[in-house]
DNA sequence: ATACTCCATGGAGTCCACTCCAGGTCAAGA
DNA sequence: TCTTGACCTGGAGTGGACTCCATGGAGTAT
């Protein structure tokens, strides 16, 4: 598969492509006789993997590691494991940062439309006057 | 209240503090005599709110028009509603980005777990051979 | 042979969100 | 009065993640 047809199954620039490759989160991809980068189905699942990791915003830094263990061979398993495992740990924390931030939004939301509904702000009585 | 002890309440440095002031995401604060800072209560709802929803990723970007129309006064309550519900589907796409890497970790760690304890990878049999 | 498109590389540039710094003011304490 | 510490400003610098560009090679169609 071309860079071309890579990019565009997975929404991302060429540019990108060849900066993930450079930065060391998918691997060295093997070249046409011409020298072209020829995308094998295996690297193909590395790009999937980096690509959603990424828009979950894992940090590129942060995926470095797991593919040089996974080049290291089988006995990183457990390395790996340990690693997948702090991803995860940092996008729980993520989401709940997230989801404090929803909670919030709704709430201001809620009393918006109130508001709008009824043409005036739910907590003008208040003594508290943090307006927004 | 000094922006040592906001900083310090709310986690972030002085710094960030006084550039989301001329960013314009949160209210011009009020000064002393001597010219510092002098943090009310409204101003700290306003620090609580764009902290919460900067660390939930929300670009800085648009948060400052949210407090331009609070400060443009009563009648723009819609385009407050309109910019929340915009806010909250930002953070709702974000979930599902988030969720989405979730799964993808999950899957892997299972199957890493079972490695780790089996000793070997249970896809090794597969034809798809992406491994990592 | 020429044109056209795709691809390659190295390196510079951009954008965002801070972060740091120099040089100065101000208030309180020894 | 002198020192100390917190604070001020404007502006430069940083780090992360791309993004753009100039220049040049390869492959295909006319």
């Amino acid at each position: 598969m071309t860079i071309k047809e890579v990019s565009e199954k997975f929404g991302i620039t060429q540019d990108t492509l060849r900066y993930y490759e450079k930065a060391g989160i998918i691997p060295e991809i093997a070249r046409t006789s011409g020298g072209a980068r020829n995308y094998q189905s295996e690297d193909l699942e590395w790009v999937e993997h980096v690509v959603c990791l990424r828009q979950a915003g894992m940090p590129v830094e942060s995926l470095v590691e797991y593919l040089r263990l996974s080049q290291k061979g089988d006995r990183t398993f457990p390395e790996r494991l340990e690693l997948l495992q702090e991803q995860r740990e940092r996008l729980t924390a993520q989401q709940k940062k997230l989801t404090d931030a929803m909670n919030r939004l709704d709430f201001k939301i809620s009393r918006y439309q109130a508001a709008v509904e009824t043409g005036r702000l739910s907590w003008e009585d208040e003594k508290v006057n943090a307006k927004g």
